[in-house]
DNA sequence: ACCCATGATGGGTGCTCACCCACTAATTTG
DNA sequence: CAAATTAGTGGGTGAGCACCCATCATGGGT
């Protein structure tokens, strides 16, 4: 039982280490998933936020995901190159972009989805549907108290 | 009610993403405490894995925590010139470097639990003590579930 | 003694990520 | 109408991380 790959018991104790370590778990194996489609997280996201709230200004979607507005311009280029999302000027106030989704988008939002859950699925295997329930509740809790900051 | 802030539901309803934007809240905010120490995770592990365990020869350490060994010689240089470890060759066998845990070494190792258990606080606070001994126990399945491999 | 394996180390690479600044175009303010 | 502000864009930076390889000293096997 001397197995050289326990990881210190003292650090597992702590639920800090326990929440970086399975939330890396789970990032990098959905960030493996999406990279075989050459996307990233946010491109998941922004196209979840177009789903949920509808067109959205270009600066509004970067302030929503809390991302910088250099970056988010990045990731509508390539969400763009495929036709997932539209961009047009706003006839109104011609600096601002209106982002839209496209139909194309919202078939690959179902696609990212469906590998969220099959990750979801891998990494919460020991768990029973209680437990797993369990666990959204409590880190639901969480990750509301962290976005209202404190 | 139009919340500009708010992330997407549709997101948030999936376990992966809690777990991994939770987990890198976590990760985050201790990172930012270490780095104010000049010290990154890792610095914790090393320190943790010697008080666990005691005096590791130096490529055990390496494997029992799944790090590059040359990772490895380059963290231990920077404990080592804390004089939070002491390194010293094996005398039976040279090659070997036997790493230690200095009494320095125990007070930082304190400090940084301290650190971590702050930063639980902080993310844990909306939880009652009940549910965060839940939440530890549920992490604590998926983790080992996670770290014994498929 | 010789050859090969092993432990430690230094150096370097590629990637992701979160920033930050400069610039342009368009709009609002005074 | 000039000046300040805002939206989007392109470019670059620095930190952290996970690698990988070359080298050197040592030890073990034959």
């Amino acid at each position: 039982m001397d197995d050289p790959q326990a990881p210190p018991p003292s650090l597992t104790a702590l639920t800090t280490y326990l929440l970086s370590r399975t939330g890396k778990a789970a990032r990098t194996r959905l960030a493996a998933r999406f990279a075989d489609r050459r996307l990233r997280l946010w491109h998941h996201a922004v196209l979840a936020a177009l789903s949920d709230f509808g067109p959205h200004a270009q600066r509004e979607l970067a302030v929503r995901l809390a991302i910088d507005p250099s970056d988010m311009a990045k990731i509508l280029d390539e969400l763009a190159a495929d036709d997932r999302v539209d961009r047009v000027r706003d006839p109104a106030d011609r600096r601002r972009v209106t982002v839209t989704l496209t139909d194309a988008g919202r078939v690959l939002l179902g696609e990212l989805d469906a590998e969220a859950a099959a990750v979801r699925d891998e990494i919460l295997e020991p768990l029973t549907a209680d437990e797993r329930e369990q666990l959204n509740v409590l880190l639901s809790k969480v990750f509301t108290h962290l976005t209202a900051g404190t």
